[in-house]
DNA sequence: TAGGCCATCTGGTCCT
DNA sequence: AGGACCAGATGGCCTA
């Protein structure tokens, strides 16, 4: 599935892999949906974490002192809130992007599994719900597929008739393979997929 | 149009 | 303190 068109803002950081994603109402002070924002952009919205801290750190023979700078007589405490709220949208935005790239890799993953399960020309993508259970459904058939062949039946390449087949949704299904039914979707998808992979056929 | 699927944001929790 | 992980909320896209 081809990645969406998302109508919310994309800013686009350092890292050409990285982007970040406005709620309406922050996307709204920058330009028209979809519109790009520059990093510099980016900072002068919401700050970097450097900018905030209000003392300085010194490491000397005797320890570390920490020397507090003088705050500004007035406004020293809507300028501390105002730091406090640029360093916790700084950290939110940060959050959001590991959170953006964690879920990246875990779609990557997944990636990896369908590639390697079994498809055919005309499926659709397998949504995430089903690549699991498929995969799972999956597994069950390789060792059970396995473990008829190490009893030297090997009754599974040919001879099963279409209607014991089942659907291919079947392995989709949620679920748990009947282990004990020779007779079931999965093992009959199995053979189907014995004669018709040649995927399948290099991994056996 | 309702429902399914998805990406993203967000706040909470746990761990280092 | 900051990162990883999680689950709930939200909104967009697509299809029957």
């Amino acid at each position: 599935m081809s990645p969406k068109t998302r109508c919310s803002l994309v800013l686009f950081s350092s890292d050409a892999e990285q982007y970040y994603t406005l709620s309406d109402d922050e996307s709204s002070s920058f330009h028209s949906p979809g519109a790009i924002v520059s990093p510099e952009q980016l900072s002068s919205r919401f700050g970097s974490g450097d900018e905030v801290g209000d003392s300085v750190s010194h490491r000397g023979a005797l320890g570390t002192t920490t020397v507090r700078r003088k705050k500004p007589k007035s406004r020293g405490r809507v300028k501390s809130e105002a730091a406090a709220s640029k360093q916790r949208r700084s950290r939110r935005i940060k959050a959001n992007d590991r959170e953006r790239n964690r879920m990246h890799h875990l779609n990557d993953a997944l990636d990896a599994l369908r590639a390697v399960l079994p498809s055919f020309p005309d499926d659709a993508k397998l949504t995430k719900i089903e690549t699991l259970r498929f995969a799972h459904n999956y597994i069950w058939a390789l060792t059970e597929t396995l473990r008829l062949a190490e009893q030297g039946r090997g009754q599974c390449a040919s001879g099963i008739a279409a209607s014991e087949l089942g659907s291919p949704q079947s392995l989709y299904s949620s679920s748990s393979p009947d282990c004990d039914s020779p007779q079931s979707p999965q093992r009959g998808l199995m053979c189907r997929l014995l004669e018709s992979s040649a995927s399948f056929s290099d991994f056996i």
